[in-house]
DNA sequence: GGCCCCGTGGACGATTAATA
DNA sequence: TATTAATCGTCCACGGGGCC
């Protein structure tokens, strides 16, 4: 026989596992590596994928980078996944429990790419509560029964949803009527006043309550600190709630009573401006005087 | 000036991933 | 397998900012 490396005659084989090709094992190894450069086409041993390997490439490493990697690794028991997708979604793995207690998150899509849209969902109407719907993180902390219910901003902060500052929230506690501060304020002669058709108000000065009488003799139904609107300041250069003192329904109409002592023009004209832009009539009375 | 909502942040313990 | 590091839950106190 003749030897594929060399040409030489030789009889027999080197060895029992030989071809009978190569007189010798270096010559079998060395017409093996000058094909070392060559590759071939072949399936994924795992997944079936083709992949390219070395032409001699021996069966058991017939496998592509991700199955070799994957062998080496263990699945997320979140998304089931070797290597996740949302490695920012399975690395909040700790709130998860908490997600499902009290936001009823599904606890069937563990172990699945579906934990990705679950976890998006959930934070999509916490989003909505907090950012849509303006609900404070105490009032997100009752709603859904939460334990401690001050907590509730670390929950907001681990969903990366952006907080209020502290400036914004006050705004929107005024807005929503959360702070009233009724009886505590006493800067001016204020207190509660029965209206002629026996409802309850709150009047912050005597120029209120005189006009109070004053629509109590004529019969005029109204009402007192029931509107809210947000306006911008020009003055301060940021958005403020504005509380308007006096609605009468009837005429569909916005009273601002005041003195000359409160009275900021340029401020009045901001929220003036404003309440004509909801539609409403406005009236101004200053130091007793009609204005317009 | 006075009140109070709500955001902030620290302490501590529990749990789990990462590493040796 | 044991240890360390990271992160979250719970509880609490503080005080800024807003309104009139």
């Amino acid at each position: 026989m003749k030897c594929k490396k060399c040409g030489k005659e030789f009889t027999g084989k080197y060895s029992k596992w030989s071809s009978g090709d190569f007189c010798s094992r270096s010559c079998a190894n060395s017409y093996s590596r000058s094909f070392s450069k060559e590759s071939k086409i072949v399936k994924c041993l795992i997944c079936g994928r083709e992949i390219e390997v070395g032409r001699r490439a021996p069966q058991k490493n017939c496998l592509c980078k991700e199955c070799k990697y994957n062998k080496k690794n263990k699945k997320c028991k979140y998304c089931g996944e070797y290597i996740c997708k949302r490695k920012d979604i399975c690395k909040k793995y700790r709130i998860f429990p908490t997600l499902i207690k009290y936001f009823g998150m599904d606890k069937s899509k563990f172990g699945s790419v579906d934990i990705y849209k679950e976890y998006e969902r959930i934070k999509n109407i916490i989003e909505e509560e907090y950012v849509i719907n303006k609900k404070s993180s105490v009032e997100l902390g009752e709603m859904y029964n939460f334990n401690y219910v001050r907590n509730f901003n670390k929950i907001l902060n681990i969903l990366d949803i952006k907080m209020r500052n502290l400036s914004d929230a006050t705004k929107n506690a005024w807005f929503f009527g959360k702070l009233e501060n009724k009886e505590k304020y006493n800067q001016y002669k204020c207190g509660w006043h029965i209206t002629w058709n026996n409802k309850k108000v709150f009047y912050r000065s005597s120029y209120e309550l005189d006009y109070c009488k004053e629509l109590d003799e004529k019969k005029i139904d109204y009402e007192m600190e029931t509107l809210r609107f947000w306006y911008w300041d020009s003055q301060k250069q940021k958005q403020r709630v504005a509380i308007p003192d006096f609605y009468i329904p009837s005429e569909n109409m916005i009273v601002e009573i005041k003195s000359d002592w409160t009275y900021d023009e340029q401020n009045m004209n901001d929220k003036i401006k404003e309440y004509k832009q909801h539609g409403y009539k406005v009236k101004l009375i200053l130091e007793h005087k009609e204005l317009f």
